[in-house]
DNA sequence: GATAGTTTCATACACGCGTTTGAATTGCAA
DNA sequence: TTGCAATTCAAACGCGTGTATGAAACTATC
């Protein structure tokens, strides 16, 4: 095998079997005959089972976040220096949504390695997520610029909101389907995307009114 | 030891641990350990660790959907038949919350633990899980009962929404805390439920505009 | 085509895991 | 007390893990 095409086959297979069976559960011997490489390979080529999924992880939220930010950027250019607050949203969790959700078999391993990694506590990304801290302030920032008066724990809270949509989405997309009995449609990502966009921005403003008791 | 008190010091052992840690990184020798029973004590009493694991989830998961049936059965008394759809989600998010946030460290292991127990995908939860979905049902139902002529996917949506939101900020407290900077209060409980209250209500209502994804 | 550096490979090591074992201890009824 | 079952305990077993080793195979430069 051409060498550098080792690492490679390395880093796709374990990060398909991540995203399948989570780290748990996924041993250098599953990734070394999934990519047909040498048990040694892994250490030859990256030192350590935890500094492979750290490179896996460095360099996946590296894209995702870049994904979402030129999503932003071009929302904020495209509306003169103020984004809609739709476009805001959906930014930050249209990326995912479409690389885990959608009809057939094209999901990508990177979206669902990412949710994984976001779930497990691991040493290795434990360091790594704080910068997502940062990178969220910047959506906040968005917000504020398209929002200047607004709340700012408001706008907090609808992000972290968002997030807990969209990822709750991708996660537990089998118990929605078998909680609606398919009347939830999960194949249209589109749709996905307005509804939690919409939710997100409903959220921003702090219970509007006391929220209708409609009972009945 | 008294016989029947070293279940449960295994058991509350067991439940402290997995809460704070994760069921990966917790050995049945860490386990009797905290409990100052001898290791052969699990397999004496529970068979395995897997049973150990599945009778923990077992009890807290019905004690859990217990807590919010009763809930909501009172809410439902209270209105003659038909509860506030404000009581409905509360009744469906308000002990959980209670149980896993709030100031000083009054936090309980129980909640905790079935917040890991939902994240990890250990077998002998697996199975147990899909009761979750009929308890979920009992919750659809009775929004259907207060809004009788409602869309049936919005309160599909609304519900699974309303547990994303209050299952995130129970798992990412640290990340909004980071984030706004001490902006949002995490202590206030109350507020907490009633602003993911809010926020589900708010989902009811499928997409007002059609919220374009605005794509530039 | 010889040689030095890189990459592969089979094998083994050390360790931690859940579980098992069988003897020692305890608890309790007769 | 005696006898028997229930429980505890120290020790070990078997297995799977991540990692290390050193020889073999490849690559590329001269």
């Amino acid at each position: 095998m051409p060498a550098d095409l080792t690492r490679m086959a390395i880093l796709s297979a374990a990060e398909r079997l991540y995203a399948e069976r989570g780290f748990a559960d996924v041993t250098m011997r599953d990734i070394v005959t999934a990519a047909n490489v040498n048990l040694s390979a892994v250490n030859y080529h990256f030192g350590s089972k935890d500094e492979l999924i750290a490179e896996l992880f460095v360099t996946r939220s590296l894209v995702t976040n870049r994904e979402r930010l030129n999503e932003l950027k071009a929302a904020e250019t495209a509306g003169g220096g103020r984004a809609s607050i739709e476009a805001i949203f959906a930014a930050l969790v249209g990326p995912t949504l479409r690389g885990c959700l959608g009809p057939g078999k094209q999901r990508s391993d990177a979206a669902r390695f990412m949710i994984r990694a976001s779930l497990e506590s691991i040493p290795p990304i434990r360091k790594i997520k704080n910068r997502e801290v940062d990178h969220l302030k910047r959506f906040a920032a968005a917000i504020r610029r398209a929002l200047p008066h607004h709340d700012a724990a408001d706008i907090f809270w609808s992000l972290h909101f968002a997030l807990a949509m969209a990822h709750q989405t991708i996660r537990d997309t089998e118990r929605l389907e078998k909680l609606s009995d398919g009347a939830c449609d999960l194949d249209d990502v589109a749709a996905i995307v307005a509804r939690i966009v919409a939710v997100s921005i409903l959220a921003l403003n702090k219970t509007p009114q006391p929220a209708r008791t409609a009972t009945r």
